[in-house]
DNA sequence: CTGAAAGCGCTTACAG
DNA sequence: CTGAAAGCGCTTACAG
């Protein structure tokens, strides 16, 4: 049989030990010039530097988490049941979370888990793997969420949750979408359906509110007729979409880029040219959509900078710097071709 | 200012200090019998797994891996330039490798390489983060690869590389195009189109071979000029469907579900119907065309199942087992509506 | 079958 | 400014 050895590589890496008889000096105080904490000599300093640069040393971070009883790691949860319009998001905040963690030497563990099964979190933590947790996208309810707070495991929830106590991050999605529609508004777009998700998740709830907002704001009154929520399969999607057409709308507004996916392609084989016989919005920007022609409006939010933000606070707070609870980033309104908008 | 401190946890853990003194025993007998290694009484043994039981206590994995010179961590890496197309498998296979992970009481780190930038792999190896590593996809020439070798750090690659002596794991593309072509031709449709995308990835050259080996085995010959490689963009795989509804297939055959995509929404927009007009058949089945109407003809693979298998590998491999170097897990042929197949 | 002791590679009061 | 020593929480020869 074609078999294969795992041969222990032979060549030893060097260790603090190795260090301080090199340089006839103790570990304490290679120790200290590395990290910077306590005093050494200016020389002396200059020495250690230049010799574990030359040799390559590299202190053993384990070891070191072990004395000074942290990990350097952080995990990062996500959803083992997400969705395809739910992966660019993942994909381009996990970036994020890698390299802002990469720079301040952590290391990104990865923990999936469903609604009902976090025992892999639970593993982890009891394994005392980490020393702080992000969490990806949240339900209105979420059990994650109830046992980290028990634990007393740091953590930051990369999007909004409805609990004010709880460390939050998210993009801007509620005056994203509200300053979205109040442009089409402005456009003398008013006839405007939306077609929405599933509401368990909060950033749907989000969105919902910030359509709502931008007709309290300009003294339109929304028709509650003209909103679909829990649209999770094409199948409602098209029926949503039919009913829209009946009623007329101008202008058709979808939560997320599947929904999104679903009305043009329903659309073209409708036969209804866009924006000509109806105008399509998306609240989210995803390479779902990059190539369709006509371009889609939409907004656009900056993942890989959430991400990037999201770590930057849950280091902070692991090293006990103050944060605030909760921060909300920008957004971009793009206008494309699929609206009649300037 | 909306602040939020951290506070430590004031339960401390047990450790394996607490647990011997509590049962008047040495620590070298508690920790023998948890492991199970060396030579413990019955009754002791017993002792010692009930106490740890009622007060939960966890041996801290850190510190264990430091006495025993590992981590049970692995790293995963995956591209950080991805496409959508990659993204269901990404998501499948790496809930694979985490349950393998976690049932073996490892833990999955997650590193993102590019092509030319792999120092966030670079710096995790050199802080001893990990015990193995996970490649997911291969380039032709790959530098990870190269790298981990000369670290002498174990490796297996979800995927296939033409370097045959690299542990591996992988679907067995090859056999499964073959075979799916072999269907097709079996059924009397002889001038199949094939869309294909960048060949620098291993896994896009073994499906053209399985395509031309179809033909091979059923003494017909290929037509060259029927297959399109290099579709990277939808203004490419548009102008390929062109040129074979020109040359009149009866078929094309795609690559990936990401051409596949394309190949439909241009079908729908030249009024082709599937399959009278033109028949449609996919490389490979993910979330991307799921819900499609009519259901594309496809090969299935199990990439959780992909996933779980490879992470069962280097974990042997870790622990200095045998594993044999090259492993193809099988596949289905899901003929549908897209095909006039029987 | 069991334990005292040394060790994994670091950090950090404490003392000088 | 520097070092000896204790400690982080485990494992594992070695001895009995």
């Amino acid at each position: 049989m074609d078999v294969f050895h795992n041969e222990k590589a032979l060549n030893k890496r060097l260790t603090i030990t190795d260090v301080a008889q090199a340089l006839g000096i103790s570990k304490t105080t290679v120790s200290r010039a590395i990290s910077g904490k306590g005093r050494v000599g200016e020389d002396t300093r200059h020495r250690v530097l230049k010799f574990i640069e030359e040799n390559d040393y590299k202190p053993n971070v384990i070891a070191k988490g072990l004395a000074q009883q942290r990990t350097y790691n952080i995990a990062l949860i996500i959803p083992g049941d997400c969705n395809l319009v739910d992966m660019p998001f993942f994909q381009n905040s996990m970036q994020g979370i890698c390299q802002e963690a990469s720079d301040k030497d952590y290391d990104v563990m990865l923990v999936t888990i469903t609604q009902n099964d976090y025992s892999n979190l639970e593993r982890m933590i009891s394994n005392n793997k980490v020393d702080g947790v992000i969490l990806s996208r949240s339900l209105v309810k979420d059990r994650a969420i109830d046992y980290l707070e028990k634990q007393n495991m740091p953590f930051v929830l990369m999007g909004t949750s409805l609990d004010k106590d709880i460390l939050q991050v998210d993009n801007d999605h509620q005056t994203g979408c509200c300053k979205m529609v109040e442009k089409l508004i402005n456009n003398g777009i008013c006839k405007i359906g939306l077609i929405g998700g599933n509401s368990a998740f909060v950033v749907n709830r989000l969105r919902l509110q910030g359509y709502k907002d931008a007709f309290k704001a300009s003294q339109n009154l929304f028709d509650e007729r003209l909103i679909f929520n829990e649209c999770t399969t094409r199948e409602k999607v098209e029926k949503a979409v039919k009913k829209l057409m009946d009623k007329e709308v101008e202008c058709i507004v979808c939560m997320d880029d599947e929904i999104c996916m679903s009305v043009l392609q329903f659309a073209t084989k409708l036969r209804m040219s866009i924006p000509q016989n109806i105008q399509v919005v998306s609240f989210y920007d995803s390479s779902l959509l990059m190539n369709n022609k006509p371009a889609v409006t939409s907004l656009v939010f900056d993942d890989r900078q959430l991400g990037k933000y999201t770590c930057s606070v849950l280091l902070k707070h692991i090293h006990g710097e103050e944060v605030r609870k909760k921060t909300l980033l920008g957004y971009e309104i793009a206008l494309r071709e699929s609206t009649k908008t300037f």
